[in-house]
DNA sequence: CGTGTTTGACCTGCGC
DNA sequence: GCGCAGGTCAAACACG
């Protein structure tokens, strides 16, 4: 809505996605008890190109990935799907039971592909608000089971949601507050 | 009924 | 050109 997305769109910061902290950082739920994600590794950022393989680290390269500026959609073939990737991409391993880490955003799954070298499917996942085409890639490694790699591509033009609901209560708090 | 998941088919890119 | 692998679509289905 009106509200200021969060985070600069690349082409006005070609770096800002490297100052994101780990999604799964960004919301509450993380600290639940019953949710706590011991072991958040950042693989680093993904060149626009790079897959996930679980013989091929996911880590690709830390870069700046300047291209990634272009936060353009590329051919929109119908059933075309993309030629190269050439949005921002960073995937980042979580040591959870979940497949699925609450990031505070609503997710719709739209795919699931049996990969080749892994016994477990890798999930796709598209941010459900209206207008961002943020898609996530969600998979366990079959050498450790325990680690779930998540690979997000895109940045999300509006802010997150759950964070919203959290914070606006506080807010409207605050600004009481602040009138004494 | 609205929203989200499942799943088979389809499309594209890439290596040979 | 062919086949494989990865990514996406969309109809059917499940669920609250």
């Amino acid at each position: 809505m009106e509200a200021p997305p969060p985070q600069l769109p690349p082409s006005q910061n070609p770096y800002s996605y490297l100052l994101l902290p780990p999604p799964s950082s960004l919301h509450p739920s993380m600290t639940e008890p019953d949710r706590v994600l011991s072991d958040i590794d950042w693989v680093g950022l993904l060149s626009g190109q790079s897959q996930l393989g679980e013989e091929r680290p996911a880590v690709e390269r830390a870069s700046m990935v300047a291209e990634n500026g272009a936060e353009e959609e590329k051919g929109d073939k119908k059933g075309g799907r993309m030629k190269k990737a050439t949005r921002p991409r960073f995937a980042f391993q979580t040591r959870s039971e979940d497949d699925i880490l609450d990031d505070g955003y609503r997710w719709r799954k739209y795919g699931q592909k049996a990969v080749k070298n892994s016994n477990y499917p890798r999930s796709y996942y598209r941010c459900t608000h209206h207008s961002c085409n943020v898609k996530k890639q969600v998979q366990r490694l079959s050498r450790d089971t325990s680690m779930v790699v998540t690979t997000y591509e895109g940045v999300h033009n509006h802010p997150c949601e759950k964070l919203m609901e959290t914070l606006t209560p506080l807010l409207k708090q605050m600004q009481f507050l602040a009138r004494f």
